[in-house]
DNA sequence: CGGCTTATAATTGGATACAATCTTTCTTGC
DNA sequence: GCAAGAAAGATTGTATCCAATTATAAGCCG
């Protein structure tokens, strides 16, 4: 499925990563032709790409004019994670509604375990981020899909197009916080499975909500007084 | 400003509503020549067009086979108002944690001065429309930008991205029912003022959400048994 | 007659060429 | 010297052309 990936596709993901990289710097203007020469291809594929990256939210578009890298600061950071926050919540709270199919229940109890494991260790380890983060993206990755709604999932992914904002983010270097974030995840399952959904709405907001401030604290030393967030400051943070 | 508009703009606005007046049927395969034919443009603009109105969420893309007009059914019309719901919720309650400006607040008295005159007559013609749809939009618009989270304006705005989903539908035939929800409004105004968050997210979560499940119970009727969407469902609930 | 393969047509994806708009620079007049 | 305007350059927007892919129809074999 959706093996036939078009070549404006391909040009969509390079240059959301050269964004997300800093190759093309916040509020800099995105000329055509050469990022097309750069990555072999016409200018046609690139406008296409261009135009999702806008809709997407990466880009601010100016008729006539192009397409600018869009620049974020703290606050707007922070707005973010509070859309994402309360639409999680809402994803939460349907779960525990519906409740979980066995599969989800199963996914999830798994990755629970997963981190479980990781965080027994008195130390994190480097090699110990990528299975994190998988860990991470599988529980929160599941309880949106047990909220059965497209529309929602949709709501949230597009709620995390912005450098910083994804599930895939971890901060590692604070022990505890991980292991109080990684006990919000129990407690989410065990609201969920037993159809707390006014539990379960609060406590994944807060999980997320907590998130986003805590990146903040570590995001704000890399920041000038003008809280515009450099990609330098994510450099760490994104590893690979 | 904004006074440059270019022509994918305008096929963009265009083949929206040849979506939306259901020239265009759901599921449907958006042929380009045609289109391009029909508005007399070639088919760059068109192809632009398309790829915006998939990203807005009235299309969806299919590589190498191009755009096919999305079909809705009564449940992600629901999924999508609960969405919707939640995000003017924290709107709302956004509002009330930073308190409204003089002009905001002068902004919503007027407007629900404007809504009281309209309903205090017996009965709602349909002259009562427009002027009461633009009180309903000045109502939500103003909490809404209180709230100061582009990120959220955004969303809320993505999450209107679907027939029968926006502010600018109004249910009039029933009278009741529209002074109730007028009267959500003073509540909600009233939250804001006295800095009640969790009364303003509460009340304007609700307040949205019923209108959903009104509008559900309107529509139903229209539905065959698969309970898809069809164009002539929302004719006369858009009016003009 | 039905299912499979193959050939043909239709449609989308990408590259190139041209037109419209904006930006920059140079000139001119005060 | 500076401001306003005009011309040149650069960049985006649109149209057209060709290639790649998919959908459709015809032919073939069982």
């Amino acid at each position: 499925m959706a093996a036939n990936r078009t070549r404006s596709q391909t040009v969509t993901d390079d240059i959301r990563e050269l964004i997300v990289q800093g190759e093309l710097q916040p509020g800099e203007h995105a000329n055509e032709q050469p990022i097309a020469e750069r990555l072999g291809v016409s200018r046609t594929p690139v406008r296409t790409a261009l135009s999702t990256l806008a809709s997407e939210g990466f880009l601010v578009y100016h008729p006539n004019r192009g397409y600018f890298v869009r620049r974020f600061d703290l606050s707007e950071l922070m707005d973010a994670y509070d859309v994402r926050a309360t639409l999680e919540g809402l994803a939460a709270r349907r779960a525990a509604e519906r409740g979980l199919s066995e599969e989800d229940e199963a996914a999830i109890r798994a990755a629970l375990a997963d981190g479980d494991r990781i965080l027994t260790k008195d130390t994190f380890e480097p090699d110990d981020l990528l299975p994190y983060r998988a860990m991470n993206m599988a529980v929160h990755g599941t309880v949106i899909k047990a909220a059965h709604s497209a529309r929602l999932e949709q709501a949230i992914r597009s709620a995390q197009n912005m450098p910083l904002l994804s599930d895939r983010i971890i901060l590692w270097q604070d022990l505890p916080i991980l292991r109080r974030s990684h006990d919000d995840h129990h407690r989410v399952l065990d609201a969920i499975l037993h159809r707390k959904e006014w539990r379960a709405e609060s406590l994944m907001r807060e999980h997320v909500y907590y998130a986003g401030l805590n990146l903040q604290r570590h995001l704000r030393q890399y920041c000038g007084h003008d809280d515009v967030i450099q990609p330098e400051a994510w450099r760490d943070v994104l590893a690979s």
